[in-house]
DNA sequence: TGGGTAAGTCAGCAAGCGTTTACATCTAGC
DNA sequence: GCTAGATGTAAACGCTTGCTGACTTACCCA
C-alpha cells in the first residue's frame, strides 16, 4: 500500500453554515460534526442496533477510532445525536406561529432532502437501549408536544391540561410515524413520495381536529 | 417429573410461561408457536437487530437452534411474525363498521396486556434489512390502510383517490406511532399511560377528520 | 525552524452474534 | 417391544462487533 500524496481533499462535502472558507486538513470540530451528521442518518434509517461504528465511519470519510475519541462510545455518539437533534426541534419549532403548525409539520416530515428534517423525527423514535438516551429523548419528546400544544393556547395549570397534552402526543405521533413509514426501508406509498404540498392539507385537518385553534 | 398422560389436545393455548398446561413433551407446532410469541414481542419491542435469537429462545423456554429448524433463519421467524401479525391484523379489523373505526384504533393501541396487540402495530416499523421482509410488511401496511379507507367510503376508481388513501395512511402513521411512543423503551407521558376511553376521544377526532365520515 | 501536542491511523483483541453439526431422546406405528 | 423418524440438546464454528493501545502525521507557536 502506497501511501499516496494526492490531495485527500476527497468531495469537500458539507460546507455547513459556520466555516465555509479553507479547511484545515486536521480540524477536530469539523471530524466531530461530520460523524454526527453521518451517524444522525446512519440511526434514523436503520436503528441504533443495525449500524455499525464502521458504518458510520466509512460514511464520514473518517477512521472509526475517532469517534471513541471524540464521544467515548457508539452509545455516546447515539446521545450527542439526540441531543442535537433535540437543539435543532427546539430552534426551528420554537417560534411557529399557531396557525403554521401544520404548515411546519409538513416541512418536517417531507424534510429537506435525504439529510433533510424527516431524519430528525425518525431518530425520536430509534433506541439503544440505554437508560440515558431514553431519557434525553423522552425529553425531547415531551417539550417538542408540550411545545405544540402551547403554541395552540394550552397552558400547564388548566384544567384539562392533560388532555390536551395527550391529543398534542398524538400530533407528533403521527408526524413521527408518516416520518418513519416514508424513510427508505418502508416507503409506503402514495405517503412516501407526497410533497409538503400534498401534506400540509390533511395535517392541517388532523392538527386541528386534535387541538382546536382558539 | 410429572408422569402424566399427554393429552390430544393439539389447538392447546399457550401456557404463560406458568401455566401448567398439559401437553405433549414434544409438539412441533406448540414450539412454532411459543418461538413465534416470544419473537413477536422482542422484535416489536427492541427491534430486529437488537434481538437475538438466544433471548427469543429463552423467552420460549426452547433451544436456540429450534429457530433454525423451523424458520430457517432469524430473517425467517422474522418474516413469519410479519405474516402472523397481519393475518391477525386483517382478521380483527376485517369487518370494523364505518362508525366504529376510531374505537378500533383505540382497542389496538391500547392493546391487551402486555401481550396484546399494540405490538403488532410496533412490529409493523420494524425493520430487518431484509427485502423479503419489507415487501411484507409494505403489504400489511398497504392492505391496512386499504382496509381503513375502504371502511369509510373510498373506491379504488373514484377521482381523488390518491389522496384519500393519503389520509388512511395519515391515521396509520398516528396510530402506530403512538403504539410505539407508548412502548416501553419510551414510555411518553400521559400518551403511555393512557387507557382505552382516554384514547378514543382523540381518535375519533382525528379519523373523522382525515377520512370524514359519510 | 525545531519541538510539543493535537489529530488521525492501524492492527488486533475479547465478546457476542447467527448458524451448523453431531448427538441424545422421545413418539408413533407396527 | 422394537424401530424409524420426529423432536430436542449441546458444543462448537466462523464471523462481525465495539473498542483499545501503540503508533504516525500534521499543525501551531516559541
Amino acid at each position: 500500500m502506497t501511501a499516496e500524496r494526492p490531495a485527500p481533499v476527497s468531495s469537500e462535502t458539507v460546507p455547513a453554515a459556520s466555516a465555509p472558507a479553507r479547511r484545515r486538513r486536521r480540524d477536530a470540530s469539523q471530524t466531530r460534526q461530520l460523524l454526527l451528521d453521518a451517524a444522525r442518518r446512519r440511526f434514523a434509517r436503520d436503528g441504533y442496533a443495525a449500524t455499525t461504528v464502521r458504518d458510520i465511519a466509512d460514511d464520514a470519510g473518517v477512521n472509526v477510532a475517532l469517534i471513541s475519541r471524540y464521544f467515548s462510545s457508539k452509545e455516546g455518539l447515539f446521545e450527542a445525536c439526540l441531543r442535537a437533534a433535540g437543539d435543532e426541534l427546539r430552534r426551528t419549532t420554537g417560534q411557529t406561529p399557531a396557525d403554521q403548525v401544520p404548515e411546519a409539520i409538513a416541512r418536517h416530515i417531507a424534510g429537506l432532502g435525504a439529510a433533510g428534517l424527516s431524519s430528525q423525527l425518525a431518530l425520536l423514535l430509534r433506541s439503544s437501549g440505554d437508560a440515558a438516551a431514553d431519557e434525553i429523548r423522552r425529553g425531547v419528546l415531551s417539550r417538542s408536544s408540550e411545545q405544540l400544544a402551547a403554541a395552540r393556547g394550552w397552558r400547564p395549570d388548566e384544567p384539562g391540561s392533560e388532555q390536551t397534552l395527550l391529543r398534542a402526543q398524538m400530533a407528533i405521533a403521527a408526524a413521527i410515524g408518516a416520518a418513519v413509514l416514508r424513510s427508505s426501508s418502508i416507503q409506503l406509498e402514495p405517503l412516501s413520495s407526497a410533497t409538503e404540498q400534498d401534506l400540509v392539507g390533511p395535517l392541517r385537518d388532523l392538527v386541528d381536529a386534535l387541538l382546536p385553534p382558539a
